[in-house]
RNA sequence: GCCGAGAUAGCUCAGGGGUAGAGCGCGUCCUUGGUAAGGACGAGGUCAUGGGUUCAAUUCCCAUUCUUGGCUCCA
């Protein structure tokens, strides 16, 4: 048979070859790492015969689904030391997820604790260095059936129930056998470091009818180098965590009293973000949009037309009323249907269109209790929003120039690695979504050209579209390599048809323009929480709440430090002078923490030659400078930073 | 919303059936200093809120609120 190798090429081997002996055939390295085979578009067990010409990829750590393949068969490993260890256990489910994989286990009566986790990480590394194979059989219905009965597990007898006969594998190493679906690793040994991370509650299914299940989540790898490494990068997290930082750097805060998931922006937090909105004002001056102000407010009515009453009205904060007329408004969700009524409040010609309108709009949405997390997860939370209301040709032009102006704030922020998810509709169910066929699809291609003509990296996803549109969401990595949705640009065929929007084409005929949702943060409370991660608190010059701290040596200095500062607030340079009673050891030491980027020393020396003494925050004496050239220097890397 | 954990000084946290402690911060004084913490003294708490058990509750029990780890959800 023929067998398509990844660089093109073909090998012939024998029917029956598997991924592994074709890795050997390769070299003794691969065949030594190799974890999975991806055969055709299926991940196949590497010791998997293969009897048909096909392509072939071989999978290692590197590989994403290399190392899924791995942590799933952590999750069997995991099984079969909880099945050791206590006899009777019954299992749910047990998949890898990004970062792991967990096993949803039922411990019946028995009460489970995180201190038992340590016994079970041993068990498991003793299990793994048995080098027990994982082998795969296929198996009837009834048989699979017989063997969960006899072994009382409820569960993996309710999976089969929904499994057609003739489609069912078994995975079985050393002692312990599971229903799976594979692909796994040729054998446990592979899996040199274990670490069981957490134990949580997660309901049979995700039905919270059904029964409360044990769920352990863990992570493997294969050296003890990367577990140590990833468990670095989980306590760096910790420390990076926005929540902390936040309160240390007096950002924002939270008050019982006003309420949870309401965020109060404190002045440096407030500072930092209207940079933010600072910078893309201007830049979005520069690409032809125009601001417009709208109230927190809408009559029910805006949002019986725009729909989202009916899709989310019982499940949003409840409307206010007036108190004579008895008539409901409610707190906005999105800005959308307002600017859909100032695009209506003239007649429009295709002469002017595109419209851009942007407004950094305050919205209100009711989100579960127990789902609210610090910034990014809240209830009022203000958009960088904008709608770009252009005619059908236009679409394609529009949206690559909305990528370029989210490409511009993310070089301005350092966030350098990206990929664009483009969220599509799910065909399988159609209803889920408002809207005509045809213009789902004209939609769909239209944001598909624009990614693939900016050379965007993309990822799709089916059914991840909004009930309105498809879209295109910005994932970026941080420092740490975690992935942040960010910004989104949505196109929207429905919301002008709902509010009946027109223009006066060429032809002096009524046309439906098309519209485009875009917020190149999202929000600016997620945003400044994925940034304050990102850069640790360290926020790039530009942005920066105190971006100077003048430190007299002594109070004899502090006039000369008072001009000094004084001097360079004038340039728009933000900071203060710390006046305290205290050493410059203790100054320095308290800027340092504070993450000020610059300090400015001033002594003795300084005053009598109109200088400053240029500290850098994280890397020390800069030497000195006249307060002149600071200034100049300084303004100058702000403006190479903001582009 | 559901399950688990938590709430003690401005912050980080210890404690425990007999009305409370540390470090940091804050204030006053001494000190006037040269690149990551000078010293002394002092002020600060209805121990989240409401009930209950008890001679006595901050401590034990219940409820509520908020925070937190998950689950579900996310215009």
């Amino acid at each position: 048979m023929k067998i398509t190798l990844p660089d093109g090429s073909v090998r012939e081997y024998p029917k029956g070859t598997t991924g592994f002996q074709i890795a050997q055939s390769i070299s003794e390295g691969l065949a030594r790492n190799v974890l999975a085979a991806k055969v055709g578009n299926e991940v196949w067990d590497a010791t998997r015969p293969i009897n048909q010409d096909t392509s072939i990829q071989l999978l290692t750590w590197n590989d994403t689904e290399g190392k899924a393949t791995f942590w799933h068969s952590s999750a069997h490993l995991l099984a079969e030391a909880l099945e050791a260890l206590y006899p009777g256990v019954k299992f749910g489910i047990g998949p890898s997820i990004e970062s792991g994989f967990y096993y949803d286990v039922d411990f019946g009566d028995r009460e489970f604790g995180a201190e038992e986790l340590e016994k079970i990480e041993q068990k498991m590394l003793e299990l793994a260095r048995q080098k027990n194979e994982y082998s795969r059989r296929e198996i009837s219905k009834k048989d699979a059936l017989q063997y969960f009965e006899e072994k009382g597990d409820e569960y993996k007898i309710e999976l089969l129930q929904d499994l057609e006969d003739g489609n069912i594998t078994f995975y079985e190493q050393g002692a312990f056998t599971d229903l799976c679906r594979g692909p796994h690793i040729p054998h446990t040994g592979f899996i040199k470091s274990v670490k069981l991370l957490n134990v949580a509650g997660a309901y049979w299914r995700g039905n919270e009818k059904n029964k409360q299940l044990t769920r352990i989540y863990g992570i493997t790898f294969p050296k003890q180098k990367e577990l140590t490494e990833y468990l670095e990068m989980l306590e760096e997290a910790k420390k990076r965590d926005h929540r902390k930082l936040g309160k240390e750097l007096e950002l924002f805060t939270f008050s019982e009293k006003v309420g949870m998931g309401l965020p109060l922006w404190l002045p440096k937090g407030t500072m930092l973000r209207e940079r933010l909105e600072q910078f893309l004002r201007k830049a979005q001056a520069k690409a032809g949009y125009d601001p417009v102000v709208t109230p927190h407010i809408g009559h029910k009515n805006l949002y019986i037309t725009s729909g989202h009453y009916e899709k989310y009205g019982a499940d949003s904060f409840q409307p206010i009323k007036t108190p004579n007329e008895g008539e409901e408004f409610f707190l906005k969700p999105m800005n959308c249907p307002h600017h859909c009524e100032i695009y209506k409040a003239k007649p429009r010609s295709y002469k002017e269109l595109p419209v851009r309108l942007a407004e950094f709009g305050t919205v209100y949405r009711y989100e579960q209790s127990g789902e609210l997390h610090g910034l990014t997860r809240v209830r009022g939370f203000t958009q960088d929003d904008a709608h770009i209301f252009c005619r059908p040709d236009q679409v394609k032009e529009e949206f690559i120039k909305v990528i370029d102006l989210v490409l511009h704030v993310f070089n301005a922020l350092g966030f350098d690695d990206y990929t664009a998810q483009i969220s599509l509709r799910d065909p399988e169910n159609k209803q889920k979504y408002i809207g005509g066929d045809e213009a789902w699809e004209r939609a769909e291609t239209a944001i598909i050209e624009a990614a693939s003509e900016k050379g965007l990296r993309t990822v799709t996803e089916l059914g991840e579209a909004a009930f309105y549109g498809p879209k295109l969401d910005f994932m970026v990595k941080d420092a740490l390599g975690r992935k942040w949705q960010l910004g989104t640009i949505q196109v929207d065929y429905q919301l002008p048809n709902r509010f009946e929007l027109e223009y006066t084409g060429s032809d002096n005929q009524k046309h439906r323009p098309v519209m485009i949702h875009r917020a190149p943060f999202g929000s600016l409370e997620r945003f400044v929480a994925v940034l304050i991660e990102h850069c640790a608190g360290n926020f790039p010059l530009w942005l920066s709440p105190e971006q100077i701290a003048v430190l007299p040596i002594s109070e004899k200095y502090a006039d000369y430090a008072n001009q000094v500062y004084q001097q360079l607030q004038q340039q728009d340079i933000r900071g203060f002078v710390d006046n305290r009673d205290e050493k410059i050891g203790r100054k320095i030491r308290d800027a340092e923490v504070r993450k000020v980027p610059y300090m400015l020393i001033v002594g003795e020396k300084e005053q009598e030659e109109g200088k400053v003494s240029v500290r850098k925050h994280g890397e020390g004496d800069q030497g000195s400078l006249s307060v002149t050239d600071f200034a100049a220097d300084f303004k100058q890397k702000v403006e190479e930073m903001m582009g």
